[in-house]
DNA sequence: TCGCGAATAGGGTCATTCCCTTAGGGGAAA
DNA sequence: TTTCCCCTAAGGGAATGACCCTATTCGCGA
């Protein structure tokens, strides 16, 4: 791996230690600036011209997602990797709309973080979703390579919305006016393709998606 | 300074390596632990006996400050600092009852988290921000009607937040080392309590109340 | 035109939730 | 000591959810 000057922005200091003990690991690598907000990502951007940008979601000022699409205006050929704390399918394709090549959780291990990297450095993407049933084959690979974000049809968004206010299948049955039996589907259909396996976890998926408030 | 033995909990893999860089650097001190959550905190706490709890407060499965609580109860002695990513007063006031020595923000450097280590090592307490004044009343509303506050008992934040992570009365009931039947009770109480029908009002219960995460 | 996927509907089976009642022991507070 | 709350536990029963199937209709786009 040739050598790689990488530019962090993290909001929490202790994190950013983190992320530079892991990075400076590697033979080559340096991280040459920390931002603790988005705004400072872009000046330092500009100023020191990292290879690669390692940004925070949420910070102060301005937050990942917006910081990416500037830094995208000042220097189309960047690579920035998104850092979260919760993973989202919605957020994985703002990422990407917005510019970034790829997507890491703060939960990943010190490993996946440093094989994004690589990634992106490289000029591939690299989202570290969890691997999904998908039957059409358009999911994610085995290398945590994503090719297409997972979405709802517009009908099982508002099944999954009234699901997650804590409806019962017959009540959503007879709000819609379709069929019990036709809700359990949708219902059944949504949680094979997130690989859910409890109500509990559709209802935060909902929330996290924002599609409720808690 | 002595050797001090360290044990550091935080669901994010990435914060746990900033933590061990940042600590590890000191001469002598050691992380002799990592977990990634409440209860493999207090069970590594039995087993590796460390000096001091480097604790997050949110944290699947079992938070840091019930964590806190019960490792309290296993080794009235041991030193514990909490960590935290929003500034709250009442945070602080909670990690204290709970029995913690001590309070971090995530956004502080560093040199703070060596210092508020160094400090509830040596029997000092450390809080990065001032605790407000609690002696104001609780449970009383504005129009001077006594109000149940409906909170939980420990237990029940404890069975609330397995069930919001998705997990059934069965599978909680084996984790807690009880009955099934128990489980089940604790689950009718509180949503009789709260007036909850559904798995789906808990769930949103938990995250407006901060007891899970989205 | 053909194929695909979304939406609809119905079949069955088993596990789980939800709600009721009752009850003993322990700890804290009065 | 007595009272009260919390944690524990159990039985029973109705309703619902979770997870398998297959199948038809419809509209969109290749």
């Amino acid at each position: 791996m040739k050598n790689l000057r990488i530019l962090i922005a993290d909001d929490h200091a202790l994190v950013r230690q983190g992320l530079r003990s892991v990075l400076e690991a590697q033979p080559g690598w340096t991280v040459c600036g920390e931002a603790e907000n988005g705004r400072q990502a872009v000046k330092l951007g500009r100023e020191l011209k990292p290879d690669i940008f390692l940004l925070d979601v949420t910070m102060p000022e301005l937050n990942g997602l917006d910081a990416t699409k500037q830094i995208c205006r000042n220097r189309p050929d960047a690579a920035i990797l998104i850092l979260t704390m919760h993973e989202s399918d919605q957020l994985c394709a703002d990422a990407i709309h917005a510019g970034a090549r790829g997507c890491v959780l703060k939960s990943d291990s010190p490993r996946q973080l440093l094989a994004a990297v690589e990634a992106v450095a490289t000029g591939k993407q690299y989202f570290t979703r969890l691997i999904r049933d998908m039957s059409d084959g358009h999911g994610i690979s085995a290398t945590g390579v994503a090719r297409v974000p997972l979405r709802l049809s517009a009908r099982e968004r508002e099944i999954v919305q009234l699901l997650a206010e804590g409806r019962t299948n017959k009540e959503i049955a007879a709000l819609l006016g379709i069929a019990f039996k036709t809700v359990d589907a949708h219902r059944t259909n949504v949680m094979r393709r997130l690989s859910m396996h409890s109500t509990a976890e559709l209802v935060r998926y909902a929330v996290r998606e924002r599609i409720i408030q808690a």
